[in-house]
RNA sequence: GCCCGGUUAGCUCAGUCGGUAGAGCAGAGGAUUGAAAAUCCUCGUGUCCUUGGUUCGAUUCCGAGACCGGGCA
Protein backbone atom coordinates (compact mmCIF):
# COMPACT_ATOMS: atom_id res chain seq x y z
CA UNK A 1 0.00 0.00 0.00
CA UNK A 2 1.21 3.24 -1.06
CA UNK A 3 -1.66 4.88 0.20
CA UNK A 4 0.16 6.79 3.34
CA UNK A 5 2.43 9.06 1.15
CA UNK A 6 -0.75 10.09 -0.81
CA UNK A 7 -1.86 14.04 0.16
CA UNK A 8 -4.77 14.32 2.23
CA UNK A 9 -8.09 16.15 1.33
CA UNK A 10 -11.84 16.31 3.13
CA UNK A 11 -14.77 15.51 1.35
CA UNK A 12 -17.65 17.41 2.84
CA UNK A 13 -20.94 16.00 0.70
CA UNK A 14 -24.49 16.52 1.73
CA UNK A 15 -28.03 16.81 0.36
CA UNK A 16 -29.18 20.12 -0.51
CA UNK A 17 -29.91 22.51 2.31
CA UNK A 18 -28.02 20.56 5.21
CA UNK A 19 -25.44 23.34 5.65
CA UNK A 20 -22.39 22.18 3.62
CA UNK A 21 -21.11 25.80 3.24
CA UNK A 22 -21.87 27.00 6.78
CA UNK A 23 -19.81 24.45 8.32
CA UNK A 24 -16.84 24.71 5.26
CA UNK A 25 -16.60 28.49 6.32
CA UNK A 26 -15.95 27.34 9.96
CA UNK A 27 -13.35 24.75 8.71
CA UNK A 28 -11.31 27.26 6.94
CA UNK A 29 -10.78 29.57 9.95
CA UNK A 30 -9.39 26.41 11.75
CA UNK A 31 -7.45 24.57 9.15
CA UNK A 32 -5.76 25.66 6.39
CA UNK A 33 -8.02 24.53 3.65
CA UNK A 34 -8.64 25.60 0.10
CA UNK A 35 -12.24 25.08 -0.63
CA UNK A 36 -13.43 23.38 -4.36
CA UNK A 37 -17.07 23.52 -5.12
CA UNK A 38 -18.38 20.08 -6.15
CA UNK A 39 -21.70 20.78 -7.32
CA UNK A 40 -23.01 20.72 -10.91
CA UNK A 41 -25.25 23.78 -10.49
CA UNK A 42 -22.62 26.45 -9.15
CA UNK A 43 -20.56 26.54 -11.81
CA UNK A 44 -22.72 28.77 -14.22
CA UNK A 45 -22.13 32.00 -14.01
CA UNK A 46 -25.80 34.02 -12.95
CA UNK A 47 -26.99 31.06 -11.30
CA UNK A 48 -26.63 32.39 -7.99
CA UNK A 49 -30.08 32.64 -6.11
CA UNK A 50 -31.97 29.39 -7.07
CA UNK A 51 -28.41 27.27 -6.47
CA UNK A 52 -28.13 28.95 -3.04
CA UNK A 53 -24.40 30.40 -4.05
CA UNK A 54 -22.17 31.44 -1.40
CA UNK A 55 -22.88 34.90 -1.25
CA UNK A 56 -20.06 37.65 -2.18
CA UNK A 57 -19.48 38.31 1.92
CA UNK A 58 -18.82 33.85 2.28
CA UNK A 59 -16.87 33.81 -0.66
CA UNK A 60 -14.42 36.73 0.52
CA UNK A 61 -14.13 34.90 3.48
CA UNK A 62 -13.76 31.34 2.35
CA UNK A 63 -13.02 32.18 -1.93
CA UNK A 64 -14.68 28.87 -3.50
CA UNK A 65 -12.86 26.90 -7.19
CA UNK A 66 -14.90 25.76 -10.02
CA UNK A 67 -17.68 28.33 -9.05
CA UNK A 68 -18.81 30.48 -12.37
CA UNK A 69 -17.08 28.18 -14.61
CA UNK A 70 -19.07 28.28 -17.45
CA UNK A 71 -21.95 30.36 -18.99
CA UNK A 72 -25.88 28.21 -18.79
CA UNK A 73 -25.64 28.39 -22.60
CA UNK A 74 -22.24 25.98 -22.21
CA UNK A 75 -22.47 22.31 -21.61
CA UNK A 76 -19.82 20.60 -18.87
CA UNK A 77 -19.59 17.14 -17.91
CA UNK A 78 -18.08 14.83 -15.00
CA UNK A 79 -15.09 14.53 -17.18
CA UNK A 80 -14.48 17.97 -17.21
CA UNK A 81 -14.62 18.39 -13.44
CA UNK A 82 -12.34 15.51 -13.13
CA UNK A 83 -9.59 17.25 -14.88
CA UNK A 84 -10.29 20.91 -13.36
CA UNK A 85 -11.10 19.44 -9.89
CA UNK A 86 -7.74 17.51 -10.03
CA UNK A 87 -5.75 20.48 -11.09
CA UNK A 88 -6.89 22.66 -8.33
CA UNK A 89 -6.33 19.87 -5.83
CA UNK A 90 -2.68 19.65 -6.85
CA UNK A 91 -2.51 23.04 -7.21
CA UNK A 92 -3.64 23.73 -3.28
CA UNK A 93 -1.39 20.71 -2.20
CA UNK A 94 1.47 22.40 -4.18
CA UNK A 95 1.02 25.26 -1.82
CA UNK A 96 0.65 23.01 1.48
CA UNK A 97 -2.68 23.71 2.16
CA UNK A 98 -5.36 21.14 2.21
CA UNK A 99 -8.14 20.60 0.11
CA UNK A 100 -11.59 20.88 0.94
CA UNK A 101 -14.23 19.43 -1.58
CA UNK A 102 -17.62 20.65 -0.37
CA UNK A 103 -21.14 19.50 -2.55
CA UNK A 104 -23.60 17.52 -3.21
CA UNK A 105 -22.98 16.32 -6.75
CA UNK A 106 -22.41 12.75 -6.34
CA UNK A 107 -21.70 11.66 -9.37
CA UNK A 108 -18.44 14.02 -9.09
CA UNK A 109 -17.29 12.50 -6.06
CA UNK A 110 -17.40 9.13 -7.28
CA UNK A 111 -15.23 9.74 -10.00
CA UNK A 112 -12.78 11.73 -8.38
CA UNK A 113 -12.85 8.37 -6.12
CA UNK A 114 -13.26 5.76 -8.73
CA UNK A 115 -12.24 7.54 -11.83
CA UNK A 116 -13.52 7.13 -15.15
CA UNK A 117 -13.47 5.11 -18.38
CA UNK A 118 -11.61 6.79 -21.37
CA UNK A 119 -14.94 7.45 -23.68
CA UNK A 120 -15.92 9.98 -26.39
CA UNK A 121 -17.18 12.99 -24.91
CA UNK A 122 -21.32 14.35 -26.06
CA UNK A 123 -21.40 15.25 -29.80
CA UNK A 124 -24.23 17.34 -30.97
CA UNK A 125 -24.84 15.92 -34.46
CA UNK A 126 -25.04 12.22 -33.41
CA UNK A 127 -27.40 12.90 -30.43
CA UNK A 128 -29.83 15.09 -32.42
CA UNK A 129 -29.69 11.93 -34.86
CA UNK A 130 -30.80 9.97 -32.51
CA UNK A 131 -33.21 11.85 -31.03
CA UNK A 132 -34.60 12.09 -34.71
CA UNK A 133 -34.62 8.21 -34.74
CA UNK A 134 -36.43 8.23 -31.21
CA UNK A 135 -39.29 10.64 -32.24
CA UNK A 136 -40.00 8.71 -35.46
CA UNK A 137 -39.72 5.29 -33.89
CA UNK A 138 -39.84 5.45 -30.03
CA UNK A 139 -36.78 4.71 -27.34
CA UNK A 140 -37.66 0.96 -27.57
CA UNK A 141 -36.19 0.56 -30.74
CA UNK A 142 -33.22 2.47 -30.03
CA UNK A 143 -32.80 -0.37 -27.27
CA UNK A 144 -33.47 -2.81 -30.06
CA UNK A 145 -30.50 -0.80 -32.18
CA UNK A 146 -28.73 -0.82 -29.42
CA UNK A 147 -28.69 -4.36 -27.98
CA UNK A 148 -27.77 -5.45 -31.65
CA UNK A 149 -24.22 -3.68 -31.10
CA UNK A 150 -23.77 -4.09 -27.24
CA UNK A 151 -26.16 -6.48 -25.35
CA UNK A 152 -24.82 -6.19 -22.40
CA UNK A 153 -25.29 -2.52 -21.88
CA UNK A 154 -28.68 -3.01 -23.33
CA UNK A 155 -29.59 -5.80 -20.72
CA UNK A 156 -28.42 -3.52 -18.09
CA UNK A 157 -29.99 0.01 -19.64
CA UNK A 158 -33.69 0.04 -19.54
CA UNK A 159 -35.79 0.94 -22.68
CA UNK A 160 -37.57 3.29 -20.62
CA UNK A 161 -34.57 5.60 -19.91
CA UNK A 162 -33.82 7.83 -23.06
CA UNK A 163 -30.61 9.42 -21.61
CA UNK A 164 -28.23 6.14 -20.97
CA UNK A 165 -29.69 4.78 -24.23
CA UNK A 166 -28.76 7.72 -26.07
CA UNK A 167 -25.60 8.09 -24.53
CA UNK A 168 -24.48 4.18 -24.90
CA UNK A 169 -25.40 4.20 -28.56
CA UNK A 170 -23.61 7.57 -29.05
CA UNK A 171 -20.68 5.97 -27.68
CA UNK A 172 -20.54 3.01 -30.31
CA UNK A 173 -21.70 5.81 -33.33
CA UNK A 174 -18.74 8.13 -32.04
CA UNK A 175 -16.01 5.63 -31.27
CA UNK A 176 -17.06 2.59 -33.38
CA UNK A 177 -16.09 0.70 -29.39
CA UNK A 178 -19.24 -0.14 -27.29
CA UNK A 179 -19.89 1.22 -24.08
CA UNK A 180 -18.65 -1.99 -22.39
CA UNK A 181 -15.97 -1.77 -24.22
CA UNK A 182 -14.42 1.01 -22.96
CA UNK A 183 -15.80 0.17 -19.54
CA UNK A 184 -13.47 -2.71 -19.83
CA UNK A 185 -10.36 -1.23 -20.90
CA UNK A 186 -10.89 1.11 -18.03
CA UNK A 187 -11.02 -1.98 -15.38
CA UNK A 188 -7.70 -3.83 -17.07
CA UNK A 189 -5.26 -0.90 -17.16
CA UNK A 190 -6.17 0.07 -13.27
CA UNK A 191 -5.00 -2.76 -12.06
CA UNK A 192 -1.78 -2.49 -14.08
CA UNK A 193 -1.90 1.14 -12.36
CA UNK A 194 -1.85 0.20 -9.08
CA UNK A 195 0.92 -2.13 -9.39
CA UNK A 196 2.93 0.55 -11.07
CA UNK A 197 2.21 3.73 -9.00
CA UNK A 198 3.93 2.23 -6.09
CA UNK A 199 7.41 2.68 -8.37
CA UNK A 200 7.86 5.62 -10.22
CA UNK A 201 5.61 5.53 -13.51
CA UNK A 202 6.76 7.63 -16.31
CA UNK A 203 3.87 9.04 -17.95
CA UNK A 204 1.14 10.47 -16.33
CA UNK A 205 -1.71 8.28 -15.91
CA UNK A 206 -3.98 11.21 -14.84
CA UNK A 207 -4.23 12.61 -18.39
CA UNK A 208 -6.71 10.38 -20.06
CA UNK A 209 -4.50 8.94 -22.61
CA UNK A 210 -7.10 6.24 -23.99
CA UNK A 211 -7.07 3.74 -21.32
CA UNK A 212 -9.68 6.23 -18.67
CA UNK A 213 -8.65 8.29 -15.73
CA UNK A 214 -7.67 6.70 -12.10
CA UNK A 215 -8.65 7.48 -9.00
CA UNK A 216 -7.21 10.83 -8.13
CA UNK A 217 -4.08 10.35 -6.28
CA UNK A 218 -5.01 11.72 -3.31
CA UNK A 219 -5.86 10.27 0.50
CA UNK A 220 -10.00 11.31 0.56
CA UNK A 221 -11.52 11.48 4.21
CA UNK A 222 -15.30 11.42 4.13
CA UNK A 223 -18.00 13.37 5.76
CA UNK A 224 -21.70 13.79 5.09
CA UNK A 225 -23.42 16.45 6.74
CA UNK A 226 -27.24 16.08 6.46
CA UNK A 227 -30.26 15.99 9.81
CA UNK A 228 -30.71 12.86 11.05
CA UNK A 229 -34.86 13.66 10.71
CA UNK A 230 -35.93 13.80 6.88
CA UNK A 231 -38.40 16.10 8.30
CA UNK A 232 -36.73 18.85 9.23
CA UNK A 233 -34.23 18.77 5.82
CA UNK A 234 -38.26 19.09 4.66
CA UNK A 235 -39.14 21.65 6.14
CA UNK A 236 -35.28 23.65 4.99
CA UNK A 237 -35.48 23.07 1.84
CA UNK A 238 -39.41 24.67 2.04
CA UNK A 239 -37.76 27.82 4.00
CA UNK A 240 -35.30 28.30 1.48
CA UNK A 241 -36.99 28.42 -1.69
CA UNK A 242 -39.37 30.75 -0.24
CA UNK A 243 -35.88 32.90 0.83
CA UNK A 244 -34.94 32.36 -2.54
CA UNK A 245 -38.24 33.55 -4.17
CA UNK A 246 -37.94 36.76 -1.92
CA UNK A 247 -34.72 37.53 -3.02
CA UNK A 248 -35.51 38.03 -6.38
CA UNK A 249 -35.03 33.98 -7.88
CA UNK A 250 -37.94 35.27 -10.46
CA UNK A 251 -35.52 38.16 -12.08
CA UNK A 252 -32.64 36.01 -12.56
CA UNK A 253 -34.37 33.36 -13.89
CA UNK A 254 -36.68 36.21 -16.31
CA UNK A 255 -32.97 37.12 -17.34
CA UNK A 256 -32.12 33.61 -18.89
CA UNK A 257 -35.94 33.67 -20.05
CA UNK A 258 -35.00 36.38 -22.47
CA UNK A 259 -31.53 35.58 -23.48
CA UNK A 260 -31.76 34.38 -27.14
CA UNK A 261 -28.41 31.75 -26.29
CA UNK A 262 -30.61 29.96 -23.57
CA UNK A 263 -33.58 27.63 -23.82
CA UNK A 264 -35.52 25.33 -21.66
CA UNK A 265 -33.54 22.23 -23.09
CA UNK A 266 -30.21 23.05 -21.58
CA UNK A 267 -29.13 21.45 -18.39
CA UNK A 268 -28.77 24.80 -16.45
CA UNK A 269 -32.29 25.64 -17.28
CA UNK A 270 -33.13 21.98 -16.24
CA UNK A 271 -31.72 22.44 -12.67
CA UNK A 272 -34.11 22.31 -9.85
CA UNK A 273 -36.55 25.39 -9.27
CA UNK A 274 -34.85 27.26 -12.70
CA UNK A 275 -36.97 24.44 -14.59
CA UNK A 276 -40.28 25.14 -12.40
CA UNK A 277 -39.52 29.23 -13.09
CA UNK A 278 -39.07 29.03 -16.50
CA UNK A 279 -42.64 27.13 -16.94
CA UNK A 280 -44.14 29.62 -14.65
CA UNK A 281 -42.72 32.44 -17.05
CA UNK A 282 -44.12 30.59 -19.98
CA UNK A 283 -47.04 30.32 -18.82
CA UNK A 284 -47.76 26.45 -18.40
CA UNK A 285 -47.79 26.88 -14.33
CA UNK A 286 -49.51 29.13 -12.04
CA UNK A 287 -47.28 31.33 -8.97
CA UNK A 288 -48.43 28.65 -6.69
CA UNK A 289 -47.80 25.34 -8.47
CA UNK A 290 -44.71 26.58 -9.75
CA UNK A 291 -43.45 27.10 -5.46
CA UNK A 292 -45.27 24.34 -4.71
CA UNK A 293 -43.18 21.89 -7.39
CA UNK A 294 -40.08 23.60 -6.94
CA UNK A 295 -40.22 22.42 -3.46
CA UNK A 296 -41.08 18.90 -4.23
CA UNK A 297 -38.20 18.70 -6.97
CA UNK A 298 -35.70 20.39 -4.42
CA UNK A 299 -37.20 17.06 -1.80
CA UNK A 300 -36.77 14.76 -4.59
CA UNK A 301 -33.24 15.80 -5.14
CA UNK A 302 -32.05 15.69 -1.49
CA UNK A 303 -33.45 12.37 -1.72
CA UNK A 304 -31.33 10.89 -4.47
CA UNK A 305 -28.23 12.67 -2.73
CA UNK A 306 -29.06 10.61 0.31
CA UNK A 307 -29.35 7.33 -1.79
CA UNK A 308 -25.83 7.77 -2.91
CA UNK A 309 -24.57 8.75 0.47
CA UNK A 310 -26.26 5.82 2.51
CA UNK A 311 -23.93 3.10 0.40
CA UNK A 312 -20.92 5.59 1.22
CA UNK A 313 -17.95 3.60 2.33
CA UNK A 314 -15.44 5.15 5.12
CA UNK A 315 -17.96 7.96 5.49
CA UNK A 316 -18.51 9.82 8.68
CA UNK A 317 -21.65 11.36 9.45
CA UNK A 318 -22.31 14.50 11.21
CA UNK A 319 -25.49 16.10 12.18
CA UNK A 320 -26.86 19.21 10.52
CA UNK A 321 -26.47 22.44 13.15
CA UNK A 322 -24.40 20.56 15.51
CA UNK A 323 -21.63 22.60 16.55
CA UNK A 324 -19.26 19.63 17.64
CA UNK A 325 -19.47 19.02 13.91
CA UNK A 326 -16.04 21.10 13.68
CA UNK A 327 -14.36 18.87 16.25
CA UNK A 328 -15.05 16.44 14.81
CA UNK A 329 -13.80 16.87 11.61
CA UNK A 330 -10.85 18.73 13.06
CA UNK A 331 -9.99 14.98 15.08
CA UNK A 332 -10.18 12.82 12.03
CA UNK A 333 -8.44 15.02 9.99
CA UNK A 334 -5.30 15.52 12.93
CA UNK A 335 -5.39 11.24 13.02
CA UNK A 336 -5.55 11.21 9.75
CA UNK A 337 -2.27 13.04 8.88
CA UNK A 338 -0.38 11.70 11.65
CA UNK A 339 -1.08 8.46 10.06
C1' G B 1 -85.84 26.55 6.39
C1' C B 2 -86.33 23.99 1.43
C1' C B 3 -84.03 21.82 -3.10
C1' C B 4 -79.78 19.74 -5.71
C1' G B 5 -74.71 17.76 -5.76
C1' G B 6 -70.74 15.85 -2.92
C1' U B 7 -68.27 12.99 1.35
C1' U B 8 -63.35 6.63 -0.97
C1' A B 9 -55.14 6.41 0.31
C1' G B 10 -51.45 12.54 2.85
C1' C B 11 -53.93 15.55 -1.79
C1' U B 12 -57.14 15.42 -6.45
C1' C B 13 -60.44 11.94 -7.95
C1' A B 14 -62.13 7.01 -10.43
C1' G B 15 -64.84 2.63 -9.21
C1' U B 16 -67.60 -1.48 -7.14
C1' C B 17 -74.85 -3.71 -12.27
C1' G B 18 -74.32 -5.57 -3.78
C1' G B 19 -69.05 -10.22 -2.79
C1' U B 20 -64.56 -4.84 1.78
C1' A B 21 -61.37 -0.92 -3.89
C1' G B 22 -57.48 1.84 -7.77
C1' A B 23 -55.15 5.90 -10.79
C1' G B 24 -52.35 10.52 -10.91
C1' C B 25 -49.65 13.50 -7.62
C1' A B 26 -47.16 13.46 -2.90
C1' G B 27 -44.14 10.16 0.07
C1' A B 28 -40.56 5.93 0.77
C1' G B 29 -36.62 2.62 -1.13
C1' G B 30 -33.14 1.72 -5.16
C1' A B 31 -30.05 2.53 -9.59
C1' U B 32 -26.43 5.94 -11.27
C1' U B 33 -19.29 5.91 -16.13
C1' G B 34 -18.74 13.18 -20.47
C1' A B 35 -26.68 16.24 -19.22
C1' A B 36 -26.19 13.83 -12.93
C1' A B 37 -29.94 19.72 -9.46
C1' A B 38 -30.05 14.88 -15.11
C1' U B 39 -32.38 10.23 -16.29
C1' C B 40 -34.72 5.82 -14.78
C1' C B 41 -36.78 1.41 -11.68
C1' U B 42 -39.79 -0.57 -7.51
C1' C B 43 -43.50 0.14 -3.56
C1' G B 44 -50.85 1.49 -2.71
C1' U B 45 -55.28 -2.01 3.65
C1' G B 46 -57.77 2.70 3.39
C1' U B 47 -63.50 3.28 9.96
C1' C B 48 -64.88 3.64 1.21
C1' C B 49 -68.52 10.27 6.82
C1' U B 50 -71.91 8.18 10.91
C1' U B 51 -76.05 5.36 12.00
C1' G B 52 -80.49 2.29 11.22
C1' G B 53 -82.91 -0.90 7.43
C1' U B 54 -83.15 -4.58 3.33
C1' U B 55 -79.81 -8.79 2.30
C1' C B 56 -76.32 -14.88 3.27
C1' G B 57 -73.36 -10.42 2.57
C1' A B 58 -73.73 -3.04 2.15
C1' U B 59 -68.45 1.25 0.80
C1' U B 60 -72.18 0.18 -3.15
C1' C B 61 -79.50 -0.01 -2.54
C1' C B 62 -83.24 2.61 0.97
C1' G B 63 -84.14 5.92 5.46
C1' A B 64 -82.16 9.35 9.09
C1' G B 65 -78.15 12.40 10.79
C1' A B 66 -73.38 15.22 10.27
C1' C B 67 -70.21 18.09 7.36
C1' C B 68 -68.84 20.70 2.61
C1' G B 69 -70.33 23.15 -2.05
C1' G B 70 -74.22 25.52 -5.12
C1' G B 71 -79.26 27.24 -5.76
C1' C B 72 -84.08 29.00 -3.75
C1' A B 73 -86.15 31.47 0.27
Amino acid sequence: MSGAALPLAICLMGPTASGKTDLAIQLSKVLPVDIISVDSALIYKGMDIGTAKPSAEELALAPHRLINIVEPSESYSVACFYNDALREMREITARGRIPLLVGGTMMYFKVLRDGIASMPSADPVVRQEINALAELHGWPHIHRLLAEVDPASAERIKPTDPQRLQRALEVYRVSGKTLSEHWAIQNASSNEKEREETGKGGKDVYTDSGNGLPSVPFRLLNFAISPSERSVLHDRIAQRFGLMLNQGFQEEVEGFYNREDIDISMSSMRCVGYRQMWEYLAGSLSYEEMREKGIIATRQLAKRQLTWLRGWEDIEWLETGKAINLDTVLNFYKKAASQ
